[in-house]
DNA sequence: GAGCACTGC
């Protein structure tokens, strides 16, 4: 084991935080646990817990130290929603998300296994990382002794420092002898990446696809071999580059057949994503064009070359409107370092920035805007609530959301029935809600599904929401592929056709071959039948029964409308092309062309989501009555200015 | 009339 963090446990005693900052990839996650365990944290039954943001990261991070001499499962385990890996009494290091750890404070809210909790990968500022410091920071107060090593790869690490900062005037601790320091110390580590040559544009560039394009076959014919790694903002200006770089290669001939074009993003079917991880076969120099998830999710080995944009597509919330939409948006320079830095993994690289220098050092952003502040809040709120954290807008946030967005939250939360007028999670309805890991939406209409006598629907309805891309869409097939959706199309709308692909689903004997033959993800189905086993054993612990409705179908609606009845929205009569309006702010909006309702149009519909690009799209929708708005949710509908549409 | 950055419980 290496040396370089000998010195950590000496900070990890004496200081009550230790913020470590080096760039991923400097072994931080592997190493800083087992030193810790040496040293004696774990003694006594204690756990060293550490985080990740993302599921795979855990896994891979807990196999690496368990290669060390330990066991997976005994002295190191790993915890991910629907795979439990740890051992009660034997296991001394424990690996798991964010999101879990906050799961596991609803049990246990002060975490007292806990000696040493590691926040890795901090500087992502995700939701559930954000959270999770705040609920840490707040825990600290209650538990002197517990220690805190935030790890991140960028020296935004000075607001940490300032944000754990937790000394006080006139401490109530007593004598601090035995106490921590309450400043936190920081600690720089090396990374062990490669040095990257950083290129710039010598004038902006107008159109960044021609430019990337441009640059992939200057990179091809005048550098030697290694990969290459091409960032843009999503799918269409990836297949789109696609398009334009095979073009290319056809015209310019023989030494060009050399480069293997691959196109990368979140849904891509599994075998496609396999091709890339492939090694490069001798004499061919591939090519990815990736979104933002070759910069933190996926690693590729042999990237010597990075191409960079300049942009992605982020999450932005209004929450006037209450609509999260996806913009296209200027990285920061922690992202453009990052993306950087995936040429550096094997040898020395390069990256070509499609942007000028003086825009990186002058105009460009140095930290992203964290996720907290640019999303809709009801998960968040609802789990805090759970937490008995009363005052949310006075709870110590590491980047404090908008108070409209707060407020927003909460008047949502309350129009669901989940908080009271004291803003206080009502019995027994609130508490479930925040025991279901989901949208407080679906969870609502879970527990309303009870009175309907649909549970059984209902229950598979939510495990679809919860996976994306159900199905397969294979390029130029594009007949087969409508007939097969047209197989499980029901007219009442898509959260019915679930249920139609659910069944068919089950009667194939969860195969993967009828999944290929329906143009359905095998994968997602996998998950569909997962998630719908946690929630059944959730509310099955609520005293909900399973319950068929059997083909009573507008059970099934009016219980999903007890959850989104805000989304409703009517068709305006005279638009010729399809366009509705939200009856609650009047919101134009289309039926997503994935919905099993695109053109067909009902007069009246609620929807689950809405995709917010160019246009707002709603994404699975149902069709409705009217009058079960009123009925689901008269409080929401009844006082409001009369709507003629309405009668 | 025509579309989905990325995670997670």
């Amino acid at each position: 084991m290496s040396y370089k963090y000998w010195n950590l446990s000496l900070f990890v005693m004496e200081y009550a935080a230790t913020i470590v900052v080096g760039e991923t990839g400097s072994g931080k996650s592997t190493q800083i646990p087992q030193y810790l365990k040496e040293a004696g944290w774990a003694d006594g039954g204690r756990l060293i817990g550490c985080t990740q943001p993302r599921r795979l990261a855990v896994q891979t991070v807990a196999s690496r130290v368990a290669e060390v001499g330990m066991k997976l499962g005994e002295e190191v385990g790993y915890t991910i929603q629907f795979e439990d890996q740890t051992n009660p009494g034997m296991t001394m290091i424990k690996f798991l998300t964010d999101g879990v750890l906050i799961r596991e404070m609803m049990e246990d809210p002060l975490l007292t296994k806990y000696s040493v909790i590691m926040v890795d990968e901090a500087h992502e500022r995700s939701i559930s990382t954000d959270m999770l410091l705040g609920l840490l920071k707040m825990i600290q107060r209650r538990r002197p002794e517990l220690r805190l090593i935030i790890s991140s790869a960028t020296i935004e690490a000075r607001s940490m420092s300032t944000f754990f900062n937790i000394r006080r005037k006139n401490s109530l601790l007593g004598s601090s002898d035995d106490l921590p320091n309450p400043e936190p110390a920081i600690l720089s580590v090396e990374g062990k990446g490669y040095t990257v040559e950083i290129h710039y544009v010598e004038e902006p560039v107008s159109d960044y696809l021609r430019a990337a394009v441009n640059t992939v076959l200057l990179i091809h014919e005048k550098e030697s071999p290694g990969d290459i790694l091409v960032f843009l903002t999503g799918q269409d200006d990836i297949d789109a580059a696609v398009k334009l770089l095979n073009e290319e290669i056809q015209h310019l001939g023989r030494h060009y057949l050399d480069l293997l074009i691959l196109p990368l993003y979140s849904g891509l079917p599994r075998g496609d994503q396999d091709l890339i991880f492939a090694p490069t076969s001798k004499g061919k120099r591939k090519v990815v064009l990736s979104t933002n998830i070759a910069e933190t999710s996926l690693t590729l080995e042999g990237v010597v070359y990075v191409v960079d944009s300049g942009f992605s597509r982020q999450k932005c919330y209004n929450p006037i409107s209450d609509i999260e939409s996806l913009v296209v948006t200027p990285i920061s320079k922690a992202s453009a370092r990052q993306r950087a830095g995936r040429a550096g993994r094997v040898r020395p690289g390069k990256c070509f920035r499609l942007y000028t220098e003086e825009y990186y050092l002058n105009e460009m952003q140095s930290e992203g805007i964290p996720e907290m502040q640019r999303s809709n809040l009801v998960s968040c709120i609802i789990q805090l609530k759970a937490l008995g954290i009363d005052n949310i807008l006075g709870f110590d946030w590491p980047a404090s959301p908008s108070p409209e967005a707060m407020i927003r939250a909460l008047e949502v939360l309350f129009s669901l029935g989940i908080l009271d007028e004291d803003a206080k999670l009502t019995v027994p309805i609130g508490f479930q809600v925040a025991e279901i890991p989901l949208d407080p939406m679906i969870s609502k209409m879970i527990l309303s599904a009870n009175d309907f006598g649909c549970s059984d629907e209902i229950l598979t309805i939510a495990s679809f929401l919860s996976v994306q891309a159900v199905w397969v869409s294979v390029r130029g097939v594009k007949k087969e592929f409508d007939e097969a959706k047209l197989r499980f199309a029901a007219a009442e709308g898509d959260h019915v056709t679930f249920l139609n692909i659910y069944k068919g689903f089950h009667q194939s004997g969860k195969s993967s071959q009828w999944c290929y033959k329906n143009f359905l993800n095998f994968q997602a189905l996998k998950k569909v039948v997962e998630i719908r086993g946690q929630l059944l054993r959730i509310v099955k612990g609520f005293g909900i029964p399973l319950k068929s409705c059997d083909r009573d179908m507008q059970a099934v609606r009016k219980a999903i409308i007890a959850g989104s009845f805000a989304n409703a929205c009517h068709l305006e009569e005279y638009s010729q092309n399809g366009m509705y309006k939200t009856i609650r702010t009047s919101q134009e909006v289309y039926i997503h062309p994935s919905s099993v309702l695109f053109r067909v149009n009902p007069k009246w519909v609620v929807y689950q989501s809405l995709v917010s690009t160019d246009k707002h799209y709603m994404r699975n929708v149902i069709a409705i009555e009217p009058s079960w708005l009123t009925e689901a949710a008269p409080h929401f509908y009844q006082f409001r200015t009369p709507n003629p549409a309405l009668h």
